[in-house]
DNA sequence: CGAATTTGACCGGCGC
DNA sequence: GCGCCGGTCAAATTCG
């Protein structure tokens, strides 16, 4: 941020040519003031970045550890049925995408005698995640952008939502076992649920294309939450799916969501440009006194 | 005309 | 064993 640059606006509006003396002066003095208020709030928001990112920082390194923790078992509600072909596709590929994810609970979870029975159940848990984003209500094209290609291959009304729920399969690389359900909320139809299953086996397509979309998204144990950047401005959706929240669980969860704002460049560009919007705004407005 | 989507049929696991 | 139900397939349809 640079006040410097900033204040020679003061300078060119200075340069251009006024009606009237009196009134230039005055609109220099209303101008200086106005600068000088705008470069206060511009440095706070300054600081109040720094602040953030350091936090920022701090927070994704417990994130981190947290996930790793629980990177099986994240925010799965395991359902009563499971299919053989999950398992097969969890199982029989060979691009390791269970590979450091199944290590945990299987272990500790399970006996030899449930091994024997029901090998791979743990391996269904594995790279499970939820998002939620926040969409019209009346956008009834269940299409979460999240950067990938997918493509569409089935839609089923279930039972226990009204809403359909529509299923896609990652068209980027022919090999890209990922899956993913997205299916309205049943509680809030502005809120569209994905389920993400796997792990991509290829890089992201487009970090550009996913930078513009900008859908943000962390699952923190049983509460999952998703940030959404657009020109109408950032958009959290949150999922507190756990009945009662600790305080302490809110506070964290509102820290990491800051703070992961924060370090999201487009986020950063967003506010930017906000800002800088905000600096125009105000030099047409003064310029059309 | 090829790719993507839709949608009804089918499959298979699970509970009773 | 049967029926329910979630998930998948694939032919038909739509779209660019």
């Amino acid at each position: 941020m640079e006040f410097s640059s900033l204040m020679n606006t003061s300078f060119d509006l200075n340069a251009k040519p006024l009606r009237i003396i009196d009134e230039s002066l005055l609109l220099r003095g209303a101008l200086m003031e106005e600068l000088s208020r705008v470069s206060a709030e511009n440095k706070k928001l300054t600081e109040m970045l720094t602040v953030m990112c350091e936090n920022y920082t701090q927070l994704r390194n417990q994130l981190m550890e947290h996930t790793s923790k629980n990177s099986t078992g994240v925010d799965n509600t395991p359902t009563s049925r499971k299919r053989k072909a999950e398992i097969n596709m969890n199982n029989g590929n060979n691009n390791n995408i269970n590979g450091t994810e199944n290590v945990g609970p299987s272990e500790s979870s399970s006996s030899d005698e449930d091994s024997s029975k029901k090998p791979k159940e743990e391996l269904i848990k594995a790279k499970i995640s939820r998002v939620h984003v926040r969409t019209e209500a009346s956008d009834t094209s269940l299409i979460v952008k999240d950067g990938y290609q997918w493509r569409k291959y089935g839609q089923k009304v279930t039972r226990d939502n009204p809403s359909p729920r529509a299923y896609f399969k990652c068209s980027f690389a022919p090999t890209c076992p990922v899956k993913k359900k997205v299916q309205r909320s049943i509680e809030d139809q502005s809120i569209v649920v994905a389920t993400y299953e796997g792990e991509h086996n290829h890089s992201h397509p487009s970090k550009l294309d996913a930078n513009s979309t900008s859908n943000r998204s962390m699952t923190l144990g049983n509460v999952s939450c998703s940030t959404t950047l657009s020109s109408s401005g950032p958009t959290i959706t949150l999922d507190l799916t756990k009945p009662n929240p600790s305080p302490q669980e809110t506070r964290s969860l509102r820290e990491q969501m800051a703070s992961q704002l924060t370090k999201d460049p487009s986020f950063k560009a967003a506010i930017a440009a906000a800002i800088s919007g905000k600096f125009v705004q105000q030099n047409n407005q003064t310029e059309k006194w």
